[in-house]
DNA sequence: GTTCTATTTCGAAGAATATCGAAATAGCCT
DNA sequence: AGGCTATTTCGATATTCTTCGAAATAGAAC
């Protein structure tokens, strides 16, 4: 049942707004943000912010922790390669496309 | 605008039904698969996977090839090594990930 | 313990999606 | 032309998504 996780995790992504803030938390690095930031960053409701990182924890994607009132966001990398790798996977079974690793290594 | 495109090929991925379709259109390889197996595959009603493939070949990740009265249908690798270029871009940039290439070069 | 800031939950409205069956179209074959 | 197979378009329905503002909660500081 991997496939159903995968697509979740790929639904998450494909909204303009979470592609966007998960876009920041991956560059963000380590470091993350807080839930504040983020909300100036995209300037939308905080509600909505809110419900999109939901979204995006659902899946674990991103991760939070509690820096006394604010709490700081992270994209989970691990569980991106992982989703990276299950769309790769089995692409280079025919030797027809130009390997994901080409891209990657270069 | 890049990030809208993104999105829209990732939202075409996170449907079950639609990322089904597509990993087997990924086995398939060069030669694809027609419609018709695609159906049969997926145990859904051909208007349901019309609709599907039609999402699919939008965004660019699934091409079709007419042979007499069947559709060959076609996953788009190039298109689908971007969009993995897209997510993973900038994931290193803080060198706090286990970099992609990682699992790409493996 | 009250007050302040940061964030989430609730409730609601409008838009988009997924699915199907029936009817229409595309292209081949006789 | 007429019929056959493969696929799409149409129309309809139930579900899910996106977004917001208002109200509720979490935690710190006074």
């Amino acid at each position: 049942m991997k496939l159903k996780q995968a697509a979740k995790q790929l639904e998450a992504l494909g909204n303009p707004t979470r592609l966007n803030l998960y876009r920041i938390l991956v560059r963000a690095g380590e470091a993350g943000r807080p839930v504040g930031y983020l909300q100036e960053s995209l300037g939308i409701a905080a509600s909505t912010l809110s419900h999109h990182l939901h979204r995006l924890i659902l899946t674990g994607l991103v991760s939070q922790e509690r820096q006394a009132t604010t709490l700081i966001c992270r994209a989970n990398y691990p569980v991106m390669n992982d989703l990276i790798g299950f769309l790769a996977d089995e692409c280079c079974a025919d030797a027809a496309c130009s390997p994901a690793a080409d891209e990657a290594a270069a």
